[in-house]
DNA sequence: TGATATCGTCACCATATCGTCACACAAAGC
DNA sequence: GCTTTGTGTGACGATATGGTGACGATATCA
C-alpha cells in the first residue's frame, strides 16, 4: 500500500487510448495513476509503487489479465491492493472466474466513466479505511472530524456542512492545488451537477469565516489552475 | 481491559476488506476499534491497549487464530478479554475445538453483522458487567448507568428509558458527533425500523428535560451531520 | 381493567444553507 | 495602454434541514 495520503491507482490495459482516457479522469479526481501496458510491467510497478487499486484488463498480451490477478493474490506478502478486472465480455462465467481467481471488483465494458470512479472509490474504502478521529492542523487551524468543531489560533468557527467538507479536503492534503472539479467530485460528491463556479462561492465564504483582520488568507488561488491550503 | 468508557474491540484479520468492514460497522455502533492482521500483531495490541473483546480469525498467516486464542488466554496476568472466533467452516468439531481453547465465543462465516454486533454486545456484558457503576459526568450532568439515574447540578432528572439510552449514548462519547443512522443503531438497535426524525423528535423531548432556564443547551445540533454532547 | 407513560409519525414553520447570476475587479497577454 | 480571461463577491430565490406541538397507538403498571 502506497505510503502517501493520494491513493495510487494503476491502471493495466494494452489500448493506449484507454490508459489516456482512464489517466485522465481518475488524475482529475485526485488520484495519483501508475500504467503498465502489459502484465509482466503491471507485476513490476506492483512491487514498485504499492498502488491502492489495481484496473486490470481481462485481456492482455503476453501474460492475461486473469493469471496477473492469480499472481498478484498468490505472492506471498504480496499487495493488499483492490483489484478491478475490466472485461469486453460480461458473461456471468466470465464475471465468476474472475472474482474466484481473486478479483475484488468486476466491470464490463462499456462503462460509465462514472461507474467506474465511483468503483474505484467504493473498493479504496475497503482497502483503506480513513483513519477516523484525526485531528487536522494546518498553521492555526484546526479541524476535528470527530466532533466536527473548527477553530482559528483557539477561536471557534461556524461552518455550514458544505464548508466543512472543503476545508476538509483542503486541510487533508496541505499545499496540494485541488481543481474545481476535483473539489466538486470530493466535496460535493460525484453524480451531482453544480456548477464549477460554485466552488468559487463557497471558497469565498469559507474565506469569510476563517478569516482573520489582519492576519494572511489561509487559502491560495492559483489562477487557472484551482485552490491550495497553506 | 481499557481504562476509558467507550468498549474497544480488537479486529484480527488479514483480509484488509474485513477489517474495514467490521471497523465500520463497530465504529458505526460506538465501539473503539483496534487492527491486527496477524497473530504477532494481535499479541502485541492486546498487551498495549487491553482490549474488550477480540474478534479472531481462525485463520490467519504465521501464527493461527486459535493459537493466539490458547496464548491469550494461558498467559499469566493475561488479557481479560473475551474472545469471539470467527471462522470460515461452521464444522461442529471445530466450534468444539475453539471453544476448548478457550474462546469464549464461536462465529462461522457468512454472518449477519447484525449477529455479529449482538455478540459483540452480549460478550461485553459478561466481560464488563454493565459498566459497573461507572458514573457518566459531562459538565453539571449525571448519569449512572447502574441505578438509571439522572441529574444535572444536583436536580433529579425524570427519563424515558429511550431517551435515558440516547443520553447515555451522548455521554459516553462527550463532544462526538452521531449521526441519526449511529443513534438508532445504538439506541434502538439495528433491524429495527424508525423513520430517523424520529431521534431530532427525542433529542427535543431530551433537550427538555434536561432544560434549564438560562444555561445553554448542553446538546449541540450540527447541521447535515447529527447531534453531539458538550 | 383503567389510568398513565412513552412511543413513533406527521404536519407545519422558521431559517440555515445552497446554487446561480451579475457585475466588479484583477491578472495575463499583446 | 487595451483586450481577454479568470476570479471575488453581494444579492436573491429555491431548497433542505431541523424544531416542535399534536395525535393516535402501545406498553406498562397498579
Amino acid at each position: 500500500m502506497s505510503r502517501t495520503d493520494t491513493p495510487l491507482v494503476l491502471v493495466v490495459d494494452d489500448e493506449p487510448a484507454q490508459r489516456a482516457l482512464l489517466s485522465y479522469n481518475l488524475e482529475a479526481s485526485g488520484f495519483r495513476v501508475a500504467l503498465a501496458e502489459d502484465g509482466e510491467e503491471a507485476l513490476l510497478k506492483i512491487a514498485e509503487d504499492a498502488p491502492d487499486v489495481i484496473l486490470l484488463d481481462w485481456m492482455l498480451p503476453h501474460v492475461s489479465g486473469i493469471e496477473v490477478c492469480r499472481r498478484i493474490k498468490t505472492q506471498k506478502g504480496g499487495s493488499d491492493a483492490a483489484i478491478i478486472m475490466v472485461s469486453a465480455r460480461s458473461d456471468e462465467s466470465d464475471r465468476v472466474r474472475g472474482l474466484e481467481t481473486g478479483a475484488d471488483d468486476y466491470i464490463t465494458k462499456p462503462y460509465s466513466v462514472t461507474e467506474l470512479l465511483a468503483r474505484v472509490r467504493a473498493n479504496l474504502r475497503r482497502v483503506r479505511p480513513v483513519q477516523a478521529g484525526q485531528v487536522l492542523e494546518v498553521g492555526d487551524l484546526r479541524l476535528d472530524p470527530e466532533t466536527h468543531r473548527v477553530s482559528r489560533a483557539g477561536q471557534a468557527i461556524h461552518l455550514g456542512p458544505t464548508e466543512f467538507r472543503l476545508l476538509s479536503a483542503l486541510m487533508e492534503r496541505q499545499g496540494k492545488v485541488w481543481t474545481r472539479e476535483a473539489l466538486l467530485d470530493r466535496v460535493w460528491g460525484r453524480d451531482i451537477y453544480v456548477d464549477t463556479r460554485t466552488v468559487d462561492v463557497h471558497i469565498g465564504r469559507l474565506r469569510k469565516a476563517i478569516g482573520v483582520a489582519g492576519a494572511p488568507d489561509p487559502i491560495r488561488t492559483v489562477r487557472g489552475a484551482g485552490y491550495a491550503l497553506g
